[in-house]
RNA sequence: GGGCCUGUAGCUCAGUUGGUUAGAGCGCACGACUGAUAAUCGUGAGGUCGAUGGUUCGAAUCCAUCUAGGCCCA
């Protein structure tokens, strides 16, 4: 008789192998036909709310893995948020204006940017845009990310520029916008600001200059007379606009000898100056640049003060260590400036002529005034040595000719005004990492006014109107309203579509009694689009609220977005959008390198989700340290396919095994099950417990490698190996057997909901499968398990330590055994204990060793027995001797295990008296 | 050069207030099973805890310096 069709082997159609990237775009897709964010959305309607707001991306390009990695991470909170009753919303977001997408679309579609209108430039750029938008957007999806895909926002959305300016006008109205000079790129052909993408560095020939300033007023660092400062100077030009000399405070300075004079210079430039100057240069005395600051030169060719001023950007690369400073023309001249309180004095116009300001030079295009300066030196004996160099210089890339940094008029947003409510909010925020904190602080504490003017038409148009007779700027509650108005109807298109005059209100006059106006024409850096997201996106629908409870982004975002919006918000609103701020790393390969196109270490997500599926990428970002910088490598991609198929298959035998298994009838009470299907319970609970931890503290990795670890060793190799028996071979609807299923079908309903934030797919899957009524139509509507108090029984966790450290122990024997070929599988093995007292004490009460083992008989020894010759020592379990022998008996063909008593029934004769029983009473009960 | 951060087995992570021979899983090697089978089980080999110096009876853990790398500035 063939006794395998009386087992209960297990069975299911659920797949062993995902083949995700054939089933997921399938589950995508269910999803989407029953339009599961509305669902999820609806059934949590009322519940207490979640908002996790979503920093924008930029709309160009395919996405990365730095995007794949942010978003979800996002997607597994808010799905996690979900499962624990939140209402959690998630509307993605798109960054849709600025220079990169200006520059693609010039490169790409060859339109020139000055042959259309801006309405028209614009229009192509809106294209391009939304083009992206599309495309990431399909991308995202395809990562299983649940969100509002149909609705998002994008910051050239009519609304979100509406509720922008507002934004805008609410820091004019207090104040912290003004006007102010600042040194940019400028192309003086091309007439046009450029911006740092926009420049092109080639090698130029350069006419460079030793100059000599003299002292003015020594204070009581220098002698006033006879004495100079010489400074170096590859730009002769901006000698005019000179206003003051840096040194470094903490660099030692020399006063030399020369030509019967005293000079100054950095004494570590000494030397390379004796050979170039051919002078001697003895040293007189030194003193630290610090001791300098405040001695006042005069600029030769003005007549002009030039203070001395100290400078952390000073280095002994070239020149004398006394560096040339002219606040308008260069970024370090212009925050030292700035420091010591120096204008930004711009002699040259937006043609690089010289203005009257330029005295002399009046007219003259920079180019052509630097020999004209070099030759007014050298006449009045202050040039040192003029020499020409080639350098790599700046040039405009669409002209190809050098451009010039020169200061404009820019926007400004004082942070002076709100630094410390910023520095204060910034206190009430939680900062993840902690050391977050620290980083922004930092950063608020020491940053700059922030220049928000771009010279550029792909943006918001900065909503400001001069007065055409004083020039004097009008802004106010009227006409940002008026604006708005507008931008609600077409846009910021309005701004360029209508006239100053029917932009704003009607009878709008200046304070001269001007009643014309003209148009700012700067927009506003992109930064203030997304900085402003809280107000165009949280304060503007329904379905969200102001402020966030979180904001997630990688840590650059610290001096970007985080740091944006929170000017903007304090500014505006005097309080921090968000309550929660946690910040991931950045992608690195295995070496800690971080990813370039010439290292060839890249990962492509969506690679990775074509080749292996998005559960697996999804499981990568569960299982990474992401607070530090991650590593992606296909060789990491692939231990996590094989964590999922450990993953997967442990689940698939759950479900094999419960295929008649309906909860509602053949749930077992606690009270009635075994001591380890209680061990098994037990350590569920403790999963849950540790899980939940996990993703409370945002500490996904620690519920990856939980559930990792539970499935190998708790599941595979303990529980589920020793359960076998009783699942195939006890009856169908015994106790032993419906003990052991009550059991997989806890662990299969807590595993899958605990999962589902991570691998949404695979948990989708499984949901199906799992029989009895659920509690919800999706898992991602279901609830997370809860911890069950009534299954943490520590005496139990400790005696079973105890029991399992035995079977490690026993299992090294059988292992020796196996190799003396005594033995293979271990049904195939006797097992013989020689315990010491104490250990029969404990080992005596548990009823089921051998079942534990997985041996065909188990032997417990009285304490004071003799040993026979070949017992091993334990190693856990100090004093005990195990030894391993083959079964005796012959092989039951049902159970497979070596019984005595196989042989004796007649009924049966090739079977064990347990199974005979088993099908004795299935047969019995078929005749019924 | 400055601000912030990181460096524990080939990989992903543990390592509680400094306290015995530094742990887990994966991978690898070897073996077993063929009733989880493109599965499953067992055993084993891998680490001068980035380096050096210090504090201490004792340091992966505290301090200093260096080094390799990351983000943001300059």
């Amino acid at each position: 008789m063939d006794y395998r069709n009386t087992l209960n082997l297990p069975e299911t159609d659920f797949p062993m192998r995902g083949n995700l990237p054939k089933k997921e775009p399938e589950i995508l897709k269910s999803w989407e036909e029953e339009k599961l964010y509305e669902k999820v959305q609806k059934a949590r309607e009322g519940r207490p709310k979640f908002i996790l707001h979503d920093g924008p991306p930029y709309a160009n390009g395919d996405i990365h893995l730095g995007h794949a990695i942010n978003k979800v991470l996002k997607d597994i909170i808010v799905k996690y948020k979900t499962m624990m009753g939140f209402d959690a919303p998630y509307v993605p977001g798109w960054d849709t204006h600025g220079l990169p997408i200006e520059q693609q679309v010039i490169k790409k579609l060859g339109v020139n940017r000055h042959a259309v209108s801006a309405l028209e430039f614009r229009q192509k750029c809106k294209d391009y845009a939304e083009k992206y938008v599309g495309i990431q957007r399909e991308e995202f999806k395809r990562l299983g990310v649940r969100g509002d895909w149909e609705h998002p926002y994008l910051t050239l959305q009519k609304e979100y520029e509406a509720a922008q300016i507002g934004v805008f006008g609410d820091m004019t109205k207090k104040g912290y916008i003004y006007k102010g000079l600042k040194p940019v790129y400028w192309c003086p052909s091309c007439e046009t600001a450029l911006a740092e993408a926009e420049i092109e560095y080639a090698d130029k020939p350069a006419t460079a200059i030793y100059v000599k300033f003299a002292v003015r007023d020594g204070m009581s660092a220098l002698i006033k007379e006879n004495t100079f400062v010489v400074i170096w100077t590859t730009t002769p030009w901006t000698l005019p606009a000179n206003l003051a000399i840096s040194v470094h405070p903490e660099l030692t300075y020399a006063v030399v000898t020369a030509q019967q004079e005293h000079w100054v210079v950095a004494e570590g430039m000494l030397e390379s100056l004796r050979s170039l100057w051919k002078l001697e240069l003895p040293v007189e005395r030194t003193l630290s640049g610090k001791d300098l600051e405040g001695v006042i030169c005069i600029n030769p060719l003005m007549d002009r003060d030039s203070v001395v001023v100290c400078g952390e950007h000073v280095t002994l690369e070239a020149g004398t260590g006394c560096v040339h400073t002219a606040p308008a023309h260069g970024e370090d001249d212009f925050l030292v400036g700035k420091k010591y309180g120096l204008p930004a004095l711009c002699p040259v116009d937006h043609q690089g002529k010289f203005t009257a300001e330029g005295g002399a030079y009046v007219g003259l295009k920079t180019g052509k005034a630097n020999p004209v300066i070099v030759e007014d030196l050298k006449n009045s004996n202050d040039l040192v040595l003029e020499e020409t160099i080639e350098h790599s210089y700046p040039h405009c890339w669409r002209c190809k000719s050098p451009i010039i940094f020169r200061a404009t008029e820019q926007w400004f947003a004082s942070i002076d005004g709100f630094r410390q409510a910023a520095l204060d909010e910034i206190e009430k925020v939680r900062w993840i990492p902690a050391w977050g904190r620290d980083r922004i602080f930092n950063m608020i504490a020491e940053r700059g006014d922030w220049c928000i003017s771009r010279q550029r038409t792909w943006g918001v148009p900065i909503p400001i109107f001069y007065c055409e007779d004083c020039g004097k700027v009008l802004v106010n509650d009227h006409s940002i309203t008026k604006v708005q108005d507008f931008y609600r109807q077409e846009g910021s298109d309005a701004w360029f579509a209508h006239s100053a005059m029917e932009l704003l209100p009607e009878g709008t006059a200046c304070e001269c009694g001007g009643l014309k106006f003209r148009k700012e024409t700067d927009i506003m850096d992109v930064w203030f689009d997304s900085g402003t997201s809280h107000a165009g996106v949280l304060k503007q629908r329904t379905e969200l609220s102001w402020p966030a409870d979180l904001y997630l982004e990688g840590s650059d975002q610290h001096r970007g977005w985080f740091n944006s919006s929170l000017s903007t918000s304090v500014a505006a609103f005097g309080q921090a959008p968000y309550r929660n701020v946690l910040t991931h790393g950045f992608v690195v390969d295995e070496q800690g390198r971080k990813m370039s196109k010439s290292l060839g270490n890249g990962v492509d997500p969506l690679k990775v989700v074509q080749e292996l599926g998005a559960d697996i990428l999804r499981l990568w970002v569960s299982s990474v340290d992401y607070k530090n910088d991650v590593a992606a490598s296909p060789r990491i991609m692939k231990q996590m396919s094989e964590a999922y198929r450990k993953i997967r298959n442990t689940l698939r035998f759950l479900l094999s095994n419960l295929n008649d298994f309906d909860p509602a009838k053949d749930k077992v009470s606690y009270q009635e099950l075994q001591e380890i299907d209680r061990w098994a319970l037990l350590k569920l609970s403790k999963v849950v417990e540790r899980v939940l931890l996990g993703y409370e503290s945002y500490e996904f990795h620690w519920a990856y490698h939980t559930i990792h670890n539970f499935c190998t060793i708790e599941l595979s190799a303990v529980y589920l190996d020793i359960v076998k028996d009783r699942l195939y071979v006890e009856g169908k609807t015994s106790l032993l057997r419906r003990s052991a299923q009550t059991v997989l079908y806890e662990v299969l309903d807590s595993l899958v909901r605990l999962l589902a934030p991570v691998l949404s797919f695979m948990a989708e899957e499984i949901w199906l499968y799992i029989p009895g009524e659920k509690s919800a139509e999706n898992v991602q509507i279901a609830e997370m398990p809860k911890v069950n108090s009534e299954w943490m029984d520590e005496e139990l966790a400790n005696r079973w330590d105890q029991i399992l450290a035995l079977r490690t122990d026993v299992a090294k024997v059988l292992e020796i055994a196996r190799q003396e070929k005594l033995i293979n599988h271990p049904l195939t093995a006797q097992v013989d204990l020689y315990p010491t007292n104490e250990q029969y004490e404990s080992l005596q009460q548990v009823p089921n060793l051998a079942e534990i083992f997985i041996v065909s008989s188990l032997v417990m020894h009285q304490p004071n027995e003799e040993r026979p010759e070949g017992v091993q020592p334990a190693e856990v379990h100090k004093g005990l001797g195990i030894l391993v022998q083959p079964a005796k008996g012959e092989k039951c063909e049902r159970c497979w295990m070596f019984q005595e008593e196989v042989g004796k029934n007649e009924e049966h004769p090739t079977i064990c008296p347990r199974c005979s029983d088993v099908v004795s009473e299935n047969s019995s009960r078929l005749i019924d």
